[in-house]
DNA sequence: GCAAGCATTCAAAGCGCTTTGGAAATGATT
DNA sequence: AATCATTTCCAAAGCGCTTTGAATGCTTGC
């Protein structure tokens, strides 16, 4: 079922059935209801396409999804994220281009996206500091917004991020205050800009207590359970190891709390744990009384928010880039407690 | 850039530049160089729109990630499920098409992309048994790979799954030659063809062995890590508890690990615990020795095989079923062990 | 030397939609 | 009744590509 065949059944041209459909006001409000009945009568459906052609806008967003090709690991908190954007999309008529792609291509698939006008904007994943990706989107003139922040010089692009250095400023703060004096940061791969940023919170707190940091507490590397686990454990063995952890992700804490286990450890009296959560659907922070004391902050949430600015951007079709900071929340769990004596 | 633009740079014909683009014989091999050099040099890009409303075909594979309404959880294999297919896809010229719906939208959303013509296949996630996606998929007439099985009567259509069943008789039987007598079945939610299946094999070995199962050690819910731990726990505290435990997911897994410790007991050797590893990039099974033993498949080989599976069945054109059952590894870990007397 | 055959190239139609620039019909105004 | 403005509808062009059917120039074979 097409236009042509619909507009002859109806004994209208296409130009009317398309109005009516489209709800253009130049065709009268009987004849609209008439069409729409018939549309819905023979399942009729624009061909997305030909509409696209036609119109020049896409209607999808793309995301590319860097795949590190030394690591060969998926971002966890991504099944989330694309989950908050893919909500929007889907409320919008828009939809969602996924490219996987090895980091070293990326480039690339940007390029080929704008040159395919296959999308109408993107979703920038995972920025490092300085990421190239942003003077390269803004030259090809395609709309973006980026999920994180890639440099202090964060004005001229839109994104969306999470108040890291703050977040982890306050945890090392209600660490000190709780009395602890050696802290460790169990953190992700400090080129990212995140890791980078929590960093700097994690110093900074320090900094303001006149407290040094020590480098061997201070872990950095892919997320995973497993470096979660072999960080901590190795810290764990110092001479002086450290009383309490700030970790970055949900998957390294459940290798931390394994390592703290292992060493016959307990977590919230011998040791305090404090992690970020991401809130993954898939990995909520225990049920009524959190495991882990958190700074929380949804990334399911942050994937809406996302996908709805880059709507509005292409929508409003003007270039003043938006910025949203998201605070975190300190959640307390039972994974923390004064320092041991 | 378009085809129109560079042609007339060329000095040549639309047909002829795209004949020579898409490596068409009739076009001589000097011509070809030329146009192709050109076509470099200029940055151009078929747009894809125009192309596949010319060709009928989209080069897009669709992906419906259903969200259960009552719980709003992303199965979090799902990342490296879609890792490996886009992996394919990319490789193949595809884009893949996310669409993300509550999962009573679900029909509407595979109607939509028959009748918009937006993608040229479809992979089906999260199989239920007789799922009604089936038949709507082959009356709408597009193709279409299940990932898992949708029932026993599974001929007619494509898939590539698992072999849950024998994976769960093995390791139950597994365990009983250890001296296991009490086993209990940590499963997701059975209304799943996948965790249906599990349970049957698990059920299988202990018919096998004359072994009455449990009910109350067989429980069954979404997969959280929360879920995990409740479930062991309530179990650990009846008076004859499990000496072993079957896990469905490694997410789980981490609740069970830590109920265990939790009650004071040690993994390996005062409980064993076996569980499906669907070798998640983030979530790796420990590193040199698995932590867990399990049954191992992974889910971002089942993305590629599926993909692959799908692109095969689109270029073949016809429509007689494939189907590819992948067994599982059984890998020793440190958390089984020979009954305690 | 001429028809036949082959290798190259091209003009134009068509994919299914939107949109421009009118035209026809209706109603209001003089 | 003639004029004008509105409303309602339409024919046709165009989005950027592929593909059909035909034309062109060259080489062969007899």
């Amino acid at each position: 079922m097409n236009l042509k065949k619909l507009s002859k059944i109806l004994g209208l041209s296409q130009t009317t059935v398309s109005r009516a459909l489209n709800n253009y006001p130049e065709v009268s409000e009987a004849t609209r209801e008439r069409v729409k009945a018939a549309a819905v009568a023979h399942g009729y459906r624009a061909n997305i396409r030909a509409k696209s052609l036609a119109t020049g806008r896409s209607m999808a967003i793309g995301h590319v999804i860097p795949i590190s090709t030394q690591h060969e690991i998926v971002n966890p908190i991504f099944a989330d994220f694309i989950a908050g954007a893919g909500e929007i999309y889907s409320r919008n008529q828009h939809d969602m281009l996924l490219s996987v792609v090895p980091d070293v291509d990326e480039d690339r698939t940007y390029r080929e996206l704008a040159a395919k006008a296959s999308v109408d904007g993107v979703i920038v994943h995972g920025p490092r500091p300085n990421d190239p990706r942003i003077p390269l989107l803004q030259s090809l003139n395609i709309p973006f917004v980026v999920h994180g922040r890639a440099s202090d010089e964060d004005t001229d692009y839109s994104w969306v991020d999470v108040n890291n250095r703050r977040s982890f400023e306050r945890a090392a703060n209600f660490l000190f205050d709780l009395g602890h004096k050696r802290l460790a940061l169990i953190n992700g791969l400090e080129f990212m800009d995140f890791a980078r940023r929590r960093k700097e919170g994690f110093l900074a707190a320090h900094a303001a207590r006149g407290v040094e940091a020590t480098p061997v507490l201070m872990a950095s590397d892919e997320m995973t359970e497993n470096f979660g686990f072999k960080a901590t454990q190795a810290m764990l063995a110092q001479r002086q190891p450290p009383t309490a952890f700030i970790v970055s992700s949900m998957i390294m804490a459940i290798g931390v709390r394994r390592a703290i286990s292992d060493a016959r450890l307990q977590m919230g009296r011998d040791i305090s744990v404090i992690i970020h959560d991401d809130a993954l659907s898939y990995l909520p922070n225990g049920a009524e009384i959190p495991i882990f004391t958190a700074t929380k902050s949804s990334v399911h949430e942050a994937g809406k928010l996302c996908a709805q600015m880059l709507l509005d951007i292409i929508d409003a079709g003007d270039k003043t880039p938006r910025h949203t900071l998201l605070e975190t929340d300190l959640t307390l769990g039972e994974s923390t407690g004064p320092v041991l004596k």
